[in-house]
DNA sequence: GCAAAAGTGTTGAGTTTACACCCATGA
DNA sequence: TCATGGGTGTAAACTCAACACTTTTGC
């Protein structure tokens, strides 16, 4: 069965953009759509899949396109198919998410849409398609694999102290503050970090600078692929 | 920009299905290509996706119309769009995983393709596409998912006793064998399982029969979720 | 000296691991 | 009575959570 014979429906990335500048929220990058459907409402950046390129370098076009922000961690987050999710017919959307620190990449600067912004995570406007629906699932995604993955580091500059990781932390998962003493401990314990320096002119005991080690890491997740499983099972919950 | 100015892709489903029959392996589920390209050669089932149905709707129709076999868990893997994995022509396959328990669903009977087998996880034959790999990841994700959320369940008749989940567990994750005592203790703790009864005519202690309770499996998900953060963070690796 | 944030010691509660043991059944 | 797998008691090692405390800087 050759593939001419099949109906196709149209392809997108869109890209689910975390933003964080050190604050006490996360900010999400929207634009503001120029044309119909939906023109004028807020919705996640993509577009239509080009038919040479990889899917995750599309949604990197089309966000760079569209934003100007480029060079980020992107992965792919859930495909979104349901019939009737876009008015002009079928479209599937490969959606991603990616993080970003704000102090390495400033203000978006629109070109292809009419208007691109930073809006706090808890006070998105209303938006177009099911961009509501992806977004949700992107929060969820975020909070879960921060737990256990250090993608957090991707959100910070590259050198920063264990107060700011601990912000960090505490924003991503929404909780009021834990205990300085433990979170310092969990992290040091797993060897990830590496010592850069100290902090200057503060006008308290300067804090150690530490940089992500990816190296490590690495080997942390070789070693637990390669077996030693420490607990067979942990229904956490 | 109306979506018939793109060029589209093509999109299919594919379906990695897990299936376990109490033994020492996991099997999948595999079929044999009737027509190029790859004709003769072992995949996963799949087709093209229907202009007004669902992905996942897709992926359960097209494993029924190749396998017979229907009914059963599904939840989406990844979506798989590398340029150049079809030599149709721009194949875009959102790839899913399936479970179940081979006691309930009978040997797969083919109609669409020309054959359709079981096969042991650890002895697959060559695989047509890229669906090797696709395989693989879903075979890490299976590991991991088991390992916090009660999907291995998918995989058991109704009623099962504790030493079936835990050979199920050791088979899944691929490890020797983990303490009977422990496994127990943990299992039990988190409250999802119902007693239902005691084996009948085995030569040994009759065990008891187990029933999953997804109810209180849904408490603690809604428990989790609303608050009572147990641990900050669990960079377990 | 004071405020501010960094960083450390410690302890009781709780969890995990490991091993040894007993139990109920059919053959 | 034996073999087989089911099921339990428990103690030492380890980890976690919580709290109070000391340190270092700029002003």
């Amino acid at each position: 069965m050759p593939t001419y014979e099949h109906p196709r429906p149209s392809v997108t990335v869109d890209v689910v953009v975390f933003g964080y500048d050190g604050g006490h929220d996360l900010k999400l990058l929207l634009i503001q759509r120029g044309s119909d459907p939906y023109q004028g409402q807020w919705a996640l950046p993509g577009g239509f899949v080009e038919m040479d390129e990889d899917l995750e370098a599309g949604a990197l076009r089309e966000l760079e396109e569209e934003t100007g922000v480029k060079d980020l961690f992107v992965e792919q987050l859930y495909t979104f198919g349901k019939p009737g999710r876009d008015p002009r017919g079928r479209v599937i959307s490969v959606a991603h998410y990616a993080l970003v620190n704000l102090s390495k990449h400033p203000a978006a600067a629109a070109s292809d849409a009419s208007e691109v912004a930073w809006f706090s995570l808890d006070k998105l406007p209303e938006l177009a398609f099911d961009h509501a629906e992806i977004i949700k699932l992107a929060t969820t995604r975020l909070r879960a694999k921060v737990r256990y993955q250090p993608i957090g580091f991707e959100l910070l500059p590259e050198e920063f102290t264990l107060g700011e990781l601990q912000a960090l932390y505490e924003t991503i998962l929404g909780v009021p503050e834990f205990n300085k003493r433990n979170f310092r401990t969990r992290i040091l314990r797993t060897g990830i970090l590496e010592e850069v320096g100290r902090q200057q002119n503060v006008a308290h005991r300067p804090a150690i600078l530490y940089r992500f080690n990816e190296a490590t890491y690495q080997q942390l997740v070789e070693q637990r692929d390669s077996g030693v499983l420490r607990r067979a099972l942990d229904f956490e919950i």
